[in-house]
DNA sequence: CATGAATGAGGGTTCATTCAT
DNA sequence: GATGAATGAACCCTCATTCAT
């Protein structure tokens, strides 16, 4: 059971969600059709618990971490951590990727992927308030909104290269993240 | 066709491109399915040539406005000026964005998307040169690279929202990467 | 496209319609499962296209028949007839039957084989109702639907037997339905 | 088991013969899938065995009653009390009329429901033999036949109401059956 | 050239049945 | 015995693609 998961996971990293199909991750795992639909009612169920999953251990792994900061630690510092942590976390759940660049049909993994997105969204939001306690609400959300965005993209670049070329990418996401926020935080 | 084109444009932005089907865009064109088939020989084929056309549009419309700049024009003008532009093409090619979000399958598709991708990226990075003389290649191209990255997570934020909220986003955007590249620059 | 209703019509009276799969249709039919759906949208509306035929060549063929009789006609005589025809018309519609037994399941065409057992129903009343001036209308509905019940029944015993042996059940039925009438209308 | 049988009476009448699945059965008998199958070898040994109780249970309670009759009892009154008998027996066993209406399928199971309604015709038969001495056996046998047929579309229609109604359709039934048996038995 | 009916592999899903525990 | 997870063929339906007209 967590054996189809794990398939879901590497089928939809793989292929993405929309082009996975409900058999393909049943042969993934090994296992007939029929059992896929003994724990899950349908494809959308998958995604959905496997994002739920992915929620879950993003707030046990990273909890403390983007509960609020001194703000008296340096931005770069928060960020840096923040960035390792997330490219730590997608490394081990590619498929964290593949959810996000959810489907492009509307459906109730669209919600999903909302939800995984709010959630994030979210996080960094909570990360900033410390930071920028004098900006207006919606000018943090759209701030935190944008990193998020900025952290995707980089993301993306990042799991795209190896090695050392996928150290500098980690670098540049730093730079480009703590250059956007520093003056906004005075820093 | 450019009846053909047009109509796959359409229903590849309102649907995304994994959801659109042969027969649609036939049908939003106007014409059977048979007809489609004797200008592509297939599905892909049509969002390559799609994706052709809008590479050269780009650069029919955009050409010298991305040709190496006067390292004299402030940085700030020249990223306001890139972003605006960016943004008003994406607004009246809103298939760009479907095209290059689309396809999470593997394929010709993914190849014509990364050919998009690097026309993108040769552009910023030609853009970029006069600035960073001194940068060795290879950075210049991650840093191409990065502000590409930026560039799509922004349209998409951009996209989003209407209105003055959309506005926001876009000085947002080219906020970011003018803080990202304005060290580099010296300026 | 005929061809396809023939096909389901042989298909529903041979296995009936639950038991009858949409590709079994399109086989018996010649075609593809695909081209079956290009004419329907789906397996009930087959049945239910096929039931509207069914009505709509009923009113056709007998239109006269079971219009507002002349009293003076003796009930034997119009019993007769009503039953030759009836069992002329199943004959030569075997799936009629097949209809009438509809699904257990309930759905859309649960509500086809009620729309045709209405007009069935509808039609024996109207043929009744100059026999029975004076009898109150829920009295003559119970009637009606009672005498289509018989009529179904009878038609059962008589398909299910050839030559004489049929002719013999032909019989019994006409003699079932004019006792049962006689004494309610006075003859 | 008769706990099993119980089971697969219930879902049977609840949801007929063919929308009935083995799971649900062994759901509703609180066992697991494999347990039913150790008692019964398929889906069908279920109705057949179903129906030989049933059988057997018509011919344990009604079996004096529809032993051969004085020839002297009214007619009238023998119809009344069959028909009283067989509404209470269908009341009581829901099941029986799922399982004469049920399969529509060809196979095992059809021949099971043959012979229940064998057994049905041959206790009607049994009951009408006093009152016809000189009729034919084949005769005979198709009285019998049609009534055991107006039996069932009575009974249909008799389920199918509540109440005064249900009382209405009742009479009714009585009223058929025995005006198309009195000429016969030169009531 | 254009047509559009036809194709058929493949998608998601169900369920009678089996078998290792 | 009893279990219930596992099976896999078959169900309904879609859609990229073809081909006779």
């Amino acid at each position: 059971m967590a054996q189809l998961l794990e398939a879901a996971a590497s089928v939809f990293s793989t292929n993405g969600y929309t082009a996975a199909s409900a058999n393909s991750i049943a042969r993934e795992a090994g296992v007939s059709p029929g059992t896929l639909y003994q724990f899950f009612p349908n494809k959308e169920a998958i995604a959905i618990e496997l994002g739920s999953r992915l929620m879950h251990e993003m707030r046990q792994t990273y909890g403390e971490a983007l509960a609020p900061v001194d703000p008296a630690t340096p931005l770069e510092q928060v960020v840096a951590a923040a960035v390792d942590r997330f490219i730590d976390f997608n490394c081990r759940h590619p498929v964290f990727f593949a959810l996000m660049h959810g489907p492009d049909v509307p459906g109730r993994i669209a919600e999903e992927h909302d939800a995984l997105h709010a959630t994030l969204v979210a996080r960094v939001e909570s990360m900033l308030l410390p930071y920028l306690p004098d900006m207006p609400a919606d000018e943090v959300s759209r701030t935190a909104r944008m990193s998020v965005g900025i952290y995707m993209s980089g993301l993306e670049l990042v799991l795209a290269h190896e090695g050392a070329e996928r150290e500098a990418y980690v670098r540049e996401l730093k730079n480009v993240l703590y250059r956007y926020l520093a003056p906004l935080v005075g820093d």
